[in-house]
DNA sequence: TGTACATCAGTGAACGCGCGTTCACTGATGTAC
DNA sequence: TGTACATCAGTGAACGCGCGTTCACTGATGTAC
């Protein structure tokens, strides 16, 4: 039956907060459409009320979350010190579902669609960007590169950390590279 | 029919190469089993003569290249800063089916199985045991810990160089990351 | 060394399951009057 | 304001395709004698 816009607005929205939150858990091709519409509280035929395809969401969900209007952006007015240290805790390596799209779907996301890959290149440009005016450096040029290299390092410690099956070894990653972000 | 144990040897080698490239390029779920056989030469029915299944597969391939041989260690002998420019290189990011598989699959890789997990713990182990010989540092400890950040910033900078739909960030993410674990 | 035969890796058709996607139908919404 | 009706998001059965996996069969290998 047909629903008030208000209910399509927040349908729409449970789909895409399901979809970003399974696709970090379980990778793209192990979620199916049915799960995120389950997930979403709806039968799996009215997805394509919502979006032309699989592929379709994917690239709506990674906006949803890298892109989100400013008022609803929670890393807008933090810190450096204070991301690192909560993006590199073990709170942010444990919860996949919440996390990081480039540190839970990187590898995937970089085989995705054009309009997939134009979302996580403005993503990485803001992060930089934000990054820029706290990294060290002379110049703007420097600050911006070390702020490159902060952001990698980052991303390939949760990678690496959620990778190795020894917590010990997994910790070690995060901290370190904590220490290496914060000289 | 039956074969002579030196090409099943060979037939099998040339399963884990193919199954490497492939799941490199194009990650584990949309390669299927049959087009890892026909790169290999052979027909999809002999697969599970070799493999007790796919999942099997991904963990054989891992070992495959991450643990090889001594004797087939390209990189057992090579220096740091030679390694860190090639793994950072403009060739690397382009050419996946041969490259890092931390790189190409990470995020992916760190939701299989238990006997891949493994493997990929020791390899991260290996790496930073290498690294640390000469990482910078007053004390083993200090070495290590700038051995993980390095290796971190170095794989993370390889997935974000590959994401963004931008050669010119890309090339710069790679640069500055160089720049980083060089200094 | 030669021969008979058991072994077993490879072949390719087939199976069955689950997926993305479609579609006829439903019925509450929202609008024209 | 009240009424009649067109709209359209949601429902759930169905479709068709491709996948991982199985299996009866083939025939060269390698071994027992």
């Amino acid at each position: 039956m047909k629903i008030s816009r208000d209910k399509l607005v927040e349908n729409r929205r449970r789909i895409l907060d399901a979809a970003a939150r399974l696709f970090r858990e379980r990778g793209f091709e192990a979620v199916t459409v049915a799960e995120v519409m389950k997930a979403a509280e709806l039968t799996h035929g009215a997805f394509y009320n919502h979006f032309e395809s699989k592929d379709d969401l994917i690239a709506k969900a990674f906006a949803h979350v890298l892109l989100p209007a400013p008022e609803n952006d929670r890393f807008a007015e933090m810190e450096f010190a204070e991301f690192a240290r909560s993006y590199l805790s073990a709170a942010h390596r444990d919860d996949r579902g919440s996390g990081c799209m480039f540190g839970a779907l990187g590898t995937e996301a970089a085989r995705c669609n054009d309009e997939t890959r134009q979302v996580m290149t403005e993503a990485v440009r803001k992060q930089i960007d934000r990054f820029s005016t706290t990294a060290p450096g002379e110049t703007a040029q420097e600050r911006r590169r070390a702020a490159m290299a902060r952001w990698s390092a980052m991303v390939g410690a949760v990678i690496l950390a959620r990778t190795v099956d020894d917590p010990a070894l997994s910790d070690e990653l995060l901290s370190a590279t904590l220490d290496a972000v914060e000289a």
